[in-house]
DNA sequence: AATGTACTTGAAAACATTTTCATCTATGTT
DNA sequence: AACATAGATGAAAATGTTTTCAAGTACATT
């Protein structure tokens, strides 16, 4: 049933193959009359061009490859929406390429994707390393594959195009929110793992401490529910914490959990203040006050920004910052 | 420095072309020493094959699609991770397309993924209607393109194979603690749009109910957390709830802050639980009892049995049903 | 009538693999 | 020594498109 080829049309419609191409991908440039006939044809024989065939003869693939480091992170997956919907608008496919298993090193995947032949590729990875953005580089540059970046940027070097929000500024206001409620020993916590977007968020709590002539303090926990618990009731004893920056909001809830469990009260004894704005702000109890992330946008503008490079069109800003904003809920007073 | 070819590759190795292709493909088909010098050259070159070039050839794409609603829902994301670790371990690659748009019909969608001549598609779709069921069941037969629908089946037809949990007997099981604590007046939250599986989980329920002689009452909400905020509200006015059963658990956790603004205590005047033990369960206060279901395992082994269907190998069962669990927390006594 | 020009069209060359078939070589058998 | 056989290899065909280049046609201009 599918295996009309471009020959069987070109047959029936009494034209040569060229014309069949022409008439699907360059219109203007056959006779009406012919179109129509060979249009026809098409639609008859259910005809539907072999992806191959066209991929291997015009070099393109009208594919992008989506890099993510792991698919169950709330924001990841809603980026993933933005860039759906963008890539459909403008007929791309999408091959997505998933780094957490343990099976391939980061190298050999991308060297996957430069064989699948995309025309693209994005990379949400906010975990990048200087060693990786190298390697970016050496794609974009000896492959000529456009990439971009989304939820991240490498600071001072644009050379890689990357959409995000101002993490750094984000931080500053959400402490300042903390310190303008009067709010005394404000702790930071992120995570072990250093991620370039929590250096970001770090360095604006680090200067609205010190603007305020305040003490600062980083606590490391890793993600992990679990392991949260512990490390949160230790500080319990002893430390007089009344204020939290949490680097996402479930680390910020996870931590508010345990200080109820303590017998501290949010926001009466406790600031507590998350970034992202996910779906598990809005299920706490109470609810959480937050920065709020545009994730969907973030996909979105970074694919927009994709099509253009792969277009080869004009980009005005290489880095380009969503605005983003500072919700308040009712972890905060 | 632009991407070797396979001819780059032979001409190094000093060998034909064949010969390169089979110390890839069928390694046991080539003398060791020359197999050696082959795949010496290709790691020096970096060479990795054209993916169209092969497709084209071998009439086999190595690729297959998967299609989700939105990538937003936790288990769908998590689902991702499964099938994504598979299809690597399978040398499969996955092209992914996102339903939820407005852009583009279903119909069109698929139409599209038979022209990018994908091997196989998994389908997780829990709201799978029977048009759509009857389209995929064409699909199927006339392009004889396995597919494979993960978290859900349909009943009463296996002709597409599906994995999935007993949904059934998990709402039975979840309803049934709650009875024995002593529950009297225990409602089912179900969603407004008919999901298969949430059918399914009401089955349980209401099988769990007529058993015990205890009247059943299903209330459905829309999914969006303020509008579930004003409809729970109205439930404690009159209402003499005593236990609820939520299709999943963010609807629980909404319940429950719900429960908790109405000073309604859990787990002390009404018991709460949910479906999926997503991270959603772990984060909310108290922690949540509900179903576990082994999300990731669903996609990972929905993955596997598509890689038998394309290899044309015999399956045991069409209709894969994994274990579930129960997991007691906070929120039952 | 000769020339130029703009449209249409087709032939054939890419594109980078896999696979079939034939050939060659080495080894074992009689 | 002659022959059969298995294993290793290469030449070339096949896969289904796009694209370049040349050529043909129809019409307007001189």
């Amino acid at each position: 049933m599918s295996k009309a080829t471009i020959y069987d049309v070109a047959g029936a419609a009494r034209v040569s193959l060229a014309t069949v191409s022409r008439a699907i991908n360059n219109p203007e440039k056959v006779k009406p009359e012919t179109r129509e006939r060979v249009l026809k044809v098409i639609e008859e024989l259910g005809y539907k061009p072999n992806a191959f065939a066209k991929g291997l003869a015009s070099r393109k693939s009208t594919t992008v490859a989506v890099v993510v480091p792991d698919m169950s992170r709330a924001s990841i997956a809603e980026m993933m929406n933005g860039i759906a919907d963008i890539a459909r608008v403008y007929k791309y496919s999408i091959l997505l390429y998933i780094l957490e298993s343990e099976e391939a090193s980061e190298e050999d995947i991308l060297r996957e994707i430069i064989a699948a032949q995309v025309d693209g590729i994005i990379y949400l990875n906010d975990e990048i390393t200087e060693a990786q953005y190298t390697f970016l580089k050496t794609i974009k540059n000896t492959y000529q594959i456009p990439v971009v970046l989304t939820n991240t940027y490498y600071p001072e070097d644009d050379e890689i195009p990357s959409v995000s929000i101002d993490y750094e500024r984000a931080g500053y206001e959400i402490t300042k929110k903390l310190i303008e409620e009067g709010r005394k020993n404000i702790y930071m916590v992120s995570t072990v793992r250093k991620y370039m977007v929590n250096d970001l968020k770090e360095a604006g709590y680090l200067r609205a401490m010190n603007e305020a002539n305040m003490p600062s303090k980083v606590m490391r926990t890793s993600g992990r529910i679990s392991i949260n618990t512990e490390h949160f009731n230790e500080y319990f004893k002893g430390n007089k914490v009344d204020g939290v920056v949490a680097v996402r909001d479930s680390i910020a809830i996870s931590f508010m959990n345990v200080a109820f469990a303590n017998e501290v009260n949010v926001p009466e004894d406790i600031g507590v203040v998350g970034f992202q704005n996910t779906k598990y702000a809005r299920l706490s109890r109470p609810q959480l006050s937050c920065v709020d992330v545009p994730i969907y946008d973030l996909g979105a503008v970074g694919m927009r920004l994709l099509t253009k490079l792969m277009n080869k069109e004009a980009i005005s800003d290489r880095v380009v910052k969503l605005p983003h904003s500072i919700v308040l809920r009712n972890t905060t007073k």
